[in-house]
Formats: structure tokens, C-alpha cells, sequence
DNA sequence: TGTTTTACATTCAATTGTGTATGGAAACGC
DNA sequence: GCGTTTCCATACACAATTGAATGTAAAACA
């Protein structure tokens, strides 16, 4: 075959993990052959063997695809602070992910296979890498959970670790209910509530707790 | 090889099931082959394939080892509403649910199983089976916390929509976040916290909300 | 402009898993 | 007790993938 310029190759590069995604998400990672994505994206296995060492290797790539913005997150909140309360940057903060989740289609697709269409195999571990994420969004929930508290603004009988617990539960939860189907619903028309109605009740006594619906 | 009994038939039958958890559990459903597990029964795939259509009958099979015990929870909660609230027979419910799943390992064992080791395959769609257990939960608790309102027990400013959202999010993240690993916290020790919390917020202006931890 | 490297396609060897067919001895029904 | 059925092991044929080896024409480079 003739050799195609830097930039086809990268070209060729990208359709090959453009139709990696297609057929991870329509038949799962492990029904997929090499050949399949090979031939989806108009090309040869010689292809997929000159761009990756292996399906595992091709699986990493797609996923590093997509950065995922928790740091970027976790700067808005730090951005937002002097503004306004902590709180109020954690809910904040919160809206911006789910919003980021919906718009994004691609990162939308790339962890709905991270999440439901493959098991481990060679030397790839979905569940550690859904580990790592879910680790590190804590993480960031509970720093701001506690500076919060000194504040004074999370209501008496609430703990920064239960207050961290709920809201991580929550969104975690609300996550794996929308990536099991994202046409069922839409994260964000369905999140924005739940997160101010807990950050709402999260608030030290402040009855006019505010729930725009 | 000599025939044996039919109570020992069953037996093999249980340890062949058996042996489809545990290899299914450490390498995952597509990467066991059905001689893997005959060997682990310390059988041939000869057994497998007399007791079972294919991999994919086998797996069903393991399923309907576990019953699902939600409508059983549903049962406990209609029995208790006569003398609680309906709230705290929501609340009881919840709690009784997380005891349970910590103290049947083969009930954990095969959820993880479904959740976090195996993609679609066959005619074998475990996103779809989620999909059922959760909606059944969802509708569960949406009946019973429009009950709730009807008795003035929810907070002025909370639907029993958002609550359902709430509860149901915040129990399906705790669970996902646990059947990644069972072993890194207890189910319920990090749950009750959670549900007397959320609960306890859920009600109406009742200032002494209880967080009995 | 000539040489080297690149970007694939094609082919081949080897492995792996599946489904089925066959066999055999003991348990079961009568 | 005898035929039949059951429970499982063994053997075989078949398809599906994989990784690597080889071929090749054009781009890149000097």
C-alpha cells in the first residue's frame, strides 16, 4: 500500500478509535474483534498493528481521549471561592459536571463503555480506573466539605464526612443511573434538582432553603 | 463414566455453579472458558455442557441462584406502615436492605459479578437486568414517599419526586461505590449514617432531626 | 535524486474456544 | 435382574482471533 502523509496517518489514527468506540459500545470490548474495527473504519488489521501494539493498547488510547476535567473542576470551585461561599462553589461546581457530562458526547460514550460494556482483560482494569476517578472526585468534595464547616455553613448535625458520603452517593449514583441508558433522561434537567435540594438542606439553618424548580 | 446419583448430580451441578462464580469473579465472564470452570469443579466440560445449554444458560443460571429480595423489602415496609410513619418504614426499609446485602456473600458475589465483570454477550444483556432491579426499587419508593406527602411528613419545599431522585441516587451510588470492592468499608456501616441523615432531612421541619451515629 | 523510512495490506502459523458426537458404567424403573 | 436412562469423560471437527512475517509504493529526507 502506498504511504499516506503525517497528517492522513493521524487521520487514519483517529477513525480507527472513532470506530473502536462504535463497535465497543454496539457489541461490548470483548465481542469486538481487531478485524471489526479494522474493517468499520475502512481499513486492515495492518492498520490497527501499525497504530497499537494490541487491544488493550488501543482501549487506553481511547480512553485518554478524554481528559477527564475533575481537576478543572475542582480549580472552578477554587476560582469561584472568593466569591462566594464555599457551599455555593460546591454546588456550583457540581452544575458545571453535570453540564460538562451532557455536552460531551464523546466522553458521554467513552464511559458508558468504561462503565458497561467491558470487563478487565490483559492488562486493562476498568474498575481500578472507575476507582481512581471516583477516589479523587471524593477527595476534592471532602477538602471543600471541610473548609465549609469552619465557615460555619453546614447545619448543625451534619458531619463533613456524612455530608461528603451523601453528596458523593448521590451524584455517583445519578451518574451510573444515566450512563446505563443516556437517552432515558437528561442528566442535568434531572441533577440540577437533587444537587440544590441536598446542598439546600445541607445549609445551617437557613429556612428559606432554596429550591428553583 | 459411571453414572451417579441424582443427589450427587445436583451436587455437581451447585460446584459447577459454584466454580462459574469464582472464576467469573477473578477473571471475568469473557475471559472463563467453560473448560476453566469444569476444571475448577474438578470436572470436565463434558459435566458443563450436560447440565447447561452454553455459557450463557450457565450464567443465567447463577443468577437465579439469587433471588432478588426487593419485593420482600417492599412486603416488610406495607408491614410496618401500620404502626410507624410511613417515613420511618422507608428509613427501616432502606436499612434492612444494606444488612442484607452485607450478610449473603453469594448475593454480593453475583451482583459484582454483574455489574463490574461482565459485558453483554449471547443473549445476555446485564445493563438491561440493572435496569429492572432499579426501576423496581425507583417505583417502590416513589409510591411510598407520595404517601409520605400525603401525611405531611415531607419537608414544604421537597416534591416526592425529588425525594425519590434523592433516595434512589444516593442509594444506588453507596452501592456502586461498594460492589467495586467490598471489602474497602461496610455497606452498612457507611450507609446508615447516610439514609438516617437523608431521611431525617426529608422530613417536615421537625428541628431535631436525629443522626444517631 | 536516490535512499530510507513510513503506513499500511496481505498472508501465514498457531492458539483457543465452542459444539457435538460417541462411549461407558452405574443408577434407576419395572 | 434386565433393559433403559442418566451422568459424565473423551475425542473430534470447526470457526474465530491473534501476532508476526512479508510485501510495497509512496512520502520524507539528505
Amino acid at each position: 500500500m502506498a504511504r499516506k502523509t503525517k497528517a492522513e496517518a493521524a487521520a487514519t489514527r483517529e477513525a480507527l478509535l472513532d470506530a473502536a468506540e462504535d463497535m465497543f459500545m454496539e457489541h461490548g470490548v470483548a465481542r469486538t474483534s481487531l478485524e471489526q474495527i479494522a474493517r468499520q473504519a475502512g481499513m486492515t488489521r495492518g492498520a490497527v498493528y501499525w497504530h497499537f501494539k494490541n487491544k488493550g493498547d488501543m482501549f487506553r488510547a481511547m480512553l485518554e481521549r478524554v481528559h477527564m476535567p475533575f481537576q478543572d473542576l475542582v480549580d472552578e470551585i477554587e476560582a469561584l471561592e472568593h466569591d462566594v461561599s464555599s457551599l455555593e462553589a460546591i454546588r456550583l461546581a457540581c452544575l458545571q459536571g453535570l453540564e460538562r457530562f451532557e455536552q460531551h458526547p464523546r466522553a458521554r460514550r467513552v464511559h458508558a463503555i468504561l462503565v458497561h460494556r467491558c470487563e478487565f482483560f490483559s492488562d486493562i482494569d476498568p474498575i481500578a480506573m472507575q476507582q481512581e476517578i471516583a477516589d479523587e472526585c471524593r477527595d476534592s468534595l471532602y477538602q471543600h466539605l471541610l473548609i465549609s464547616q469552619q465557615q460555619q455553613m453546614l447545619a448543625d448535625d451534619l458531619t463533613p464526612e456524612v455530608a461528603t458520603d451523601l453528596l458523593q452517593s448521590m451524584l455517583s449514583g445519578l451518574f451510573h443511573e444515566w450512563i446505563r441508558d443516556p437517552d432515558r433522561f437528561s442528566i442535568y434537567d434531572r441533577g440540577v434538582p437533587l444537587v440544590n435540594q441536598l446542598i439546600g438542606m445541607m445549609h445551617r439553618s437557613t429556612p428559606a432553603a432554596r429550591a428553583d424548580r
